[in-house]
DNA sequence: AGTACCACCTGACGGC
DNA sequence: TGCCGTCAGGTGGTAC
């Protein structure tokens, strides 16, 4: 699941849970899924501290900790957070669990391990090293214009590709392309500005409305690819049969009528 | 520079 | 019912 909305949805709800109460304790029964800082350091960092205000940068959540640096999580395919008191109630896969004092906790849980939890000293310093490009909703429309402009290779591969620009998966990018009318495997050196123009602006437009709609795939409008974007699925626009490709190994659905 | 393919890991689903 | 192949919204490495 996890794209840019919902990180920051993620985001909003470890803001709305988890912030200004004492850390008691940290446990990890995955210690696969931390990079770069054990499981007996992680414990050690956060005790006794507490957490400050979220922050996202694409697909990456990053917790303040009071007194010293970040908490980074990146959730991977499958990787979701959740807030809970009783103990029946931690999510399946809870691979890492910080305690709060008011007795609740927070489980980053993670089915298929495939996200990280790591320490930071910076955002900014984190982001550099992983060579993330700017933001997807901070990004402005001239930078993305001439990021993208005149490039080799097709328009989808190059808008998920997190070192040009941060925060857009699989999913979003056939959505936005499904909005801009443009077929995922455009040469993107056919593009002129007008119509990277277009995308830009359905970007903005599929990214905020999903963040609105809380990532929820239950929320988009029927006038969205998503609702119809599986095999046999037809186009809200013109009912034609979407058509289902692959490419750079994604799958790829898109409408043969009006994405050209 | 791009892309295809594999790997990481686990589970769901369809076909037989 | 059970087994097997395939696929899944992320990323990173390798080999063209």
């Amino acid at each position: 699941m996890p794209e840019l909305p919902d990180v920051e949805v993620y985001r909003k709800y470890l803001n709305a849970t988890s912030l200004h109460k004492e850390i008691t304790g940290v446990s990890v029964s995955s210690p696969e899924v931390l990079e770069g800082v054990s499981a007996r350091k992680l414990g050690f960092r956060l005790k006794g501290r507490k957490f400050g205000s979220a922050r996202r940068h694409g697909k990456y959540l990053f917790v303040k900790v009071e007194g010293d640096g970040w908490l980074v999580l990146h959730f991977g395919m499958t990787g979701r957070l959740k807030y809970f008191r009783e103990p029946g109630h931690e999510p399946e896969h809870d691979r890492v669990r910080v305690d709060f004092a008011n007795g609740y906790h927070l489980a980053y849980d993670s089915r298929r391990k495939l996200g990280i939890v790591s320490m930071a000293e910076s955002v900014e310093g984190f982001a550099a090293k992983k060579g993330l490009g700017p933001d997807a909703l901070q990004i402005d429309a001239g930078t993305f214009v001439e990021t993208f402009r005149g490039r080799r290779g097709s328009v989808k591969p190059a808008l998920m590709r997190q070192g040009l620009m941060a925060g857009v998966g699989n999913v979003y990018a056939d959505e936005i392309l499904f909005h801009a009318g443009v077929r995922p495997n455009k040469k993107l050196r056919d593009l002129g500005d007008r119509k990277l123009k277009a995308i830009y602006c359905a970007m903005r437009e599929v990214l905020e409305e999903a963040v609105e709609a809380g990532a929820d795939p239950g929320g988009f409008p029927e006038t969205c690819l998503l609702p119809h974007r599986k095999i046999g699925g037809r186009c809200p626009r013109c009912g034609a049969a979407l058509e289902k490709t692959r490419l750079s190994g994604r799958g790829t659905f898109y409408c043969p009528r009006h994405q050209r």
